[in-house]
DNA sequence: GTGCTATTTAACCGTTTGGCTAATTAACCG
DNA sequence: CGGTTAATTAGCCAAACGGTTAAATAGCAC
């Protein structure tokens, strides 16, 4: 049961049309029916992903009379980001390291494994 | 049926076993059995977890008698990456007109709260 | 109150996911 | 060849997912 944060924003963005909502509301708040106009899917379907994303942290949702404004919200986006780019510079930092002891001499010796 | 990449990349970091393997495949190569040991399942779900992140493009396999060494790739995570960013940068951005906008006039009808 | 609009919840359904055990394949070794 | 190790495939199962339609809720407006 993936409970903790990254399960939840890498989950939630695993879903095109989620990243489609994303994407719509980067550009500012919308509203749930707003958000579904433009998808080939049902209102219902449309809040439900909206409660996946919000479970997320990447949306918070208000209330204007029944309408329910929607906006975005960075920072799961940004651990993730840090999440991929701490993998990243790892493997870089390793391929690094890797090609340096290539270069560095006739080596026989490879014993790095 | 999400066969696009940023799907199949995300949907593959979603789970928490697969990123500790991404993470333990960041130090270096590994073989099916080596990325095993540490986790609390059997290689039969193992294998399949590699699977996903092969399918994903998060690493590729060689063979080696009967090991399968594994390698991690970083080039979905660059896309991912580059996804998430594209979304902050936009999100950003209009935070940055609201915020000059707000700062513009005199406004003593700040609203917002 | 009634009625209208916006959104959510309930109930259902087929597919996918992630785990298991048991069986199978791959490749070595003696 | 037979035996051993490494890894995958097959079959099963329960839970989660993503969609639907129909019903329920929330809030305004008359």
């Amino acid at each position: 049961m993936p409970t903790d944060q990254l399960s939840l924003t890498f989950s939630a963005l695993a879903d095109p049309t989620r990243r489609a909502i994303l994407t719509r509301l980067a550009e500012g708040e919308a509203t749930v029916g707003e958000l579904a106009a433009p998808l080939p899917i049902t209102l219902p379907a449309v809040s439900r992903h909206l409660k996946v994303l919000e479970r997320a942290g990447l949306i918070v949702r208000g209330r204007d009379a029944q309408w329910r404004p929607t906006r975005m919200q960075a920072e799961p986006l940004d651990e993730a980001v840090a999440w991929m780019q701490a993998r990243r510079r790892t493997w870089e930092g390793r391929m690094d390291r890797l090609d340096a002891h290539l270069r560095s001499k006739g080596d026989r010796d490879d014993r790095d494994r």
